[in-house]
RNA sequence: GCCCAAGUAGCUCAGGGGUAGAGCAACUGAUUCGUAAUCAGUAGGUCGUAGGUUCAAAUCCUAUCUUGGGCACCA
C-alpha cells in the first residue's frame, strides 16, 4: 500500500507503485492535462516518477511558479532540438530557465541571423506539435563523456567531465535529441504550448570567461498562458516608452554627441532637474553632519601610486602628459584627496567622525560595450563623501547613514530597495580578525536600520565589506545607486591619523559612501520611475500660462509675474493658438500644472488650474493659486 | 574589449544600382478660438565618415566611428 497525501489534506490509498501521472489522471482529467510535473515530499520531480512509498504530492502545473521555470527550462531544450536539427553542425553548450523566460548558448562557427531564429522558432512549434515524450535517463558518467565526445559535442563532454567521475548523471531523451541535465522536465513537448518567441541572438563567453571563445546565445520569453506573453510583450513596449533615452530627447534634457562619448551634454531642463536635486541631496547632507569639500580633477600620478589606484585601477583612468613632464591622472574617485585634506592640520580623537562630501566629478575609461545612455557614463558626479571614525564608532555612523539613505529614497518613492552585502574577497588586505569585526559591524547595522539583505559572497572591495543598495529600472535591469564601504586599507596607505585620547597616533577607519550613486545615473532612473512625469518639486518646468485670447495677454503676464515672485518655474505661452493645443502640447511636454486664463479669469482675477492627467480644472483666486503651487513645489527636505 | 544589429530632414520612419520620400516639427500668411491636433502655403538632406566597384552608389564591397541589445567589466 503506498498513501500519497495530497496538499488540500485529502491522503489517496493505491495497491502499488504509481507515477505521478497516475495521481493526476486519477484526481481529474484537467489536472492531468495541466500536469507538467510533480512536487514529491517538497522536491522537483518528473511526473513520470514512480512512487513506491509514502509521500507528500503536489501536481505542478504552469500556475505555479515551479512550473513556468519548467516550462521556461524545456522551452531551452526544445529550442536546442530545433537547431540541432536544423543545423546539425552546431554544438549545444548550456540553457538555463531566467527571469520572463530563457536562453541556451550555442557554439557554431557562423552566427544565427534575425532569419534564422524566425527558422527555428517555427521549428519549435513543430517539435511542439509532434508531442515528443521527454525522458529521464541514468547514465554512467565517464560513458556520457564518451557519448558525448562521440557525435562531437565537446562542449559537453567538458561539463560532464568536471562533474565528479562516481557520480551517475541524468540525460533527457525528447525524439532525436539528448541533453544532459538534472531535471526535472515535462512529461512530453506538447506541455510546452505555444506562448513562447525568440527574442534576440546575442555573443556570449563560454564558462562566462572573455577569454574564452564567444557562443551564439539565443534569448527567449516563454510563459503558461498565450494571454500572459502578450502581456510581458506588452509590458516591453510600454517599458520601451519610458526609457531615460527617449525620455530625455522628447523632453529636451540632454544629449550625448560622438565627439564626447560618455559625457553628457546638459541642456537647460536637465540641468533644472540635476541643480535641483543637488540642492536637495545638499540640504540633506548639511542636516546630517557632513563639511561639504571640493578637490582637485588634475593629481598627479604619485598620490594614485600610493593610494593603490595606479596599480588597482590604472587601466580607467584618464591621464595627462604635461608640457613640464609631469604625469597627471584625472580623478576617477574623490577618497585619495579627502585622505589629503583631513591630513591637513593635526586630527583629535574628539574631530570624529569626520564626514567629509564632495559632489565630486570623477572621470572613468568604461569599456565602450559598458556605456549605457545616461546610466554608464564616462564622466560622471558623485554624492560622495567618507566618514572618518574609530572602528568603535562604524556601527552607530552606518546606521545613521542607512537611515538617511532610506528617506531619501522615500522621498523619490522608492521603497522597495535592493541591498547586497559583499563579504570578503580572496584577494584582500587586512587580518581576519579585522574582516571579522568589519563585516559584523556591517551586517548588525544594516539590520539595525531595518534592511533585509542578500549575500554577495566574495564580491567586498579588497580593503573591506560593502553594501550595495540598488534599485531597478523600467525594464528590469538593476542599478546600483547607494554603497557603502568600509576601509582599513586607504588610511595606511596615505598615512592618515588622529591622536586617541591616550595621545597616542592612530589609524582612523573610513567609510566610502553615497546614496544616489552619480547623478547621472540617478536622474535616469528618476526618468524611468516617473516616466518623464516628475512630481512638481523636481519638474524642471512647473507650471505653463496659457492664455485663451490675446485679451487676456496682460492678466496672464501678472500671473506669471506672480508664480516667478513665488520661485516657482513658469512659462508664457501667448501664441495665437486654440487652447486645445496649447493643453495638448503642455501635456505632452509633461508640464505639471497649467494655469489656463480667458477674458473671465482676467475680469475675476482667478486661474483655472488643470493639473497633468486630470480631466477637470479647478479655477481659484490668483493668490491661492499661488499659494497651493508654491507648497507643493518645495522640495521635501526644506 | 567581444558577438549581432542599426545609422536617410530637427523627430519618427519609408526607399535598397538610374535626379532623395512621408507624417510631425520649423517658417510664412489667415484664424482670437474656453481645456489633448484650425486652415493654407513655403523651405528643409554630401543618406554617419573615408576609400573602392560601376557609365551610374543612399543602395554593392572594405575600413572606421557612433548608437542599440547581450557578454565581459563596474575598486
Amino acid at each position: 500500500m503506498v498513501a500519497i497525501s495530497l496538499p488540500d489534506g485529502s491522503v489517496r490509498q493505491y495497491d502499488g507503485a504509481v507515477t505521478g501521472a497516475d495521481v493526476a489522471k486519477d484526481i481529474g482529467p484537467g489536472l492531468f492535462k495541466a500536469a507538467l510535473a510533480i512536487k514529491v515530499d517538497g522536491e522537483m520531480k518528473d511526473l513520470y516518477t514512480v512512487l513506491d512509498r509514502d509521500c507528500t504530492l503536489a501536481i505542478v502545473t504552469g500556475k505555479d511558479p515551479e512550473g513556468l521555470e519548467l516550462l521556461r527550462h524545456d522551452a531551452a531544450h526544445v529550442m536546442a532540438e530545433a537547431v540541432k536539427e536544423l543545423y546539425p553542425e552546431t554544438q549545444v553548450t548550456i540553457g538555463p530557465a531566467i527571469e520572463n523566460g530563457f536562453y541556451y548558448d550555442f557554439a557554431r562557427s557562423t552566427p544565427f541571423t534575425p532569419d534564422d531564429l524566425e527558422k527555428i522558432e517555427a521549428r519549435m512549434r513543430e517539435i511542439v506539435a509532434r508531442d515528443e515524450p521527454i525522458r529521464r535517463e541514468v547514465w554512467n558518467r565517464d560513458e556520457a563523456v564518451k557519448f558525448f565526445d562521440s557525435i562531437g559535442e565537446k562542449y559537453k563532454a567538458e561539463i560532464i567531465a568536471s562533474i565528479p567521475s562516481n557520480e551517475d548523471i541524468s540525460l533527457y531523451r525528447q525524439g532525436e535529441f539528448i541533453d544532459l541535465c538534472r531535471g526535472p522536465h515535462l512529461p512530453s513537448t506538447a506541455r510546452l504550448g505555444n506562448a513562447f518567441k525568440l527574442m534576440k541572438v546575442a555573443g556570449a563567453y563560454w564558462r562566462g570567461d572573455s577569454r574564452n571563445e564567444m557562443l551564439q546565445r539565443v534569448y527567449g520569453t516563454a510563459w503558461a498562458t498565450e494571454k500572459q506573453l502578450k502581456e510581458y510583450l506588452h509590458m516591453l513596449e510600454e517599458a520601451e516608452k519610458r526609457d531615460h533615452r527617449r525620455i530625455g530627447k522628447e523632453m529636451d534634457l540632454f544629449h550625448i554627441q560622438e565627439e564626447a562619448v560618455g559625457s553628457v551634454f546638459w541642456h537647460h531642463k536637465g540641468w533644472t532637474l540635476y541643480r535641483t536635486l543637488e540642492s536637495y541631496i545638499r540640504t540633506r547632507l548639511e542636516k546630517s553632519g557632513y563639511q561639504e569639500v571640493r578637490t582637485p580633477q588634475l593629481v598627479d600620478r604619485s598620490l594614485w601610486e600610493a593610494s593603490g589606484h595606479w596599480e588597482k585601477f590604472g587601466e580607467n583612468m584618464f591621464t595627462i602628459d604635461t608640457p613640464d613632464e609631469r604625469v597627471l591622472a584625472v580623478k576617477p574617485m574623490n577618497c585619495p584627496c579627502h585622505v589629503q585634506i583631513f591630513r591637513h592640520g593635526l586630527k583629535s580623537y574628539r574631530d570624529l567622525p569626520l564626514r567629509m562630501a564632495e559632489f565630486g566629478s570623477c572621470h572613468r575609461y568604461e569599456p565602450s560595450g559598458a556605456l549605457h545612455g545616461i546610466m554608464r557614463v564616462r564622466a560622471f558626479t558623485q554624492d560622495d563623501a567618507h566618514i572618518f571614525c574609530t572602528e568603535d564608532q562604524i556601527t552607530a555612523e552606518t546606521v545613521a547613514f542607512c537611515e538617511l539613505l532610506k528617506s531619501v529614497y522615500k522621498d523619490f518613492g522608492f521603497e522597495d530597495v535592493r541591498v547586497k552585502f559583499s563579504d570578503r574577497p580572496a584577494v584582500r588586505a587586512g587580518s581576519d580578525e579585522v574582516w571579522d569585526q568589519a563585516e559584523g559591524a556591517l551586517l548588525e547595522a544594516a539590520k539595525a536600520a531595518g534592511l533585509e539583505t542578500t549575500l554577495n559572497p566574495g564580491e567586498g572591495a579588497f580593503y573591506g565589506p560593502k553594501l550595495e543598495f540598488t534599485l531597478r529600472d523600467a525594464i528590469g535591469r538593476d542599478w546600483q545607486c547607494g554603497t557603502l564601504q568600509v576601509d582599513f586599507v586607504l588610511p595606511e596607505r596615505l598615512d592618515a591619523s588622529y591622536i586617541a585620547p591616550d595621545s597616542s597616533r592612530k589609524r582612523p577607519v573610513m567609510l566610502h559612501r553615497a546614496i544616489l550613486g552619480s547623478f547621472e545615473r540617478f536622474i535616469g532612473i528618476l526618468i524611468e520611475h516617473f516616466a518623464g512625469r516628475f512630481p512638481m518639486w523636481l519638474a524642471p518646468l512647473q507650471v505653463v500660462v496659457a492664455t485663451i485670447t490675446n485679451d487676456a495677454d496682460d492678466y496672464a503676464r501678472e500671473v506669471k509675474a506672480a508664480l516667478d515672485a513665488a520661485g516657482l518655474r513658469a512659462d508664457l505661452d501667448l501664441r495665437n493658438e486654440k487652447i486645445n493645443l496649447k493643453v495638448r502640447e503642455h501635456s505632452l511636454a509633461k508640464v505639471p500644472v497649467i494655469l489656463v486664463v480667458g477674458k473671465r479669469e482676467g475680469e475675476e482675477r482667478t486661474v483655472a488650474v488643470r493639473r497633468l492627467g486630470g480631466q477637470q480644472q479647478e479655477v481659484l483666486a490668483l493668490e491661492q493659486a499661488v499659494a497651493t503651487l508654491a507648497q507643493e513645489a518645495a522640495p521635501p527636505a526644506a
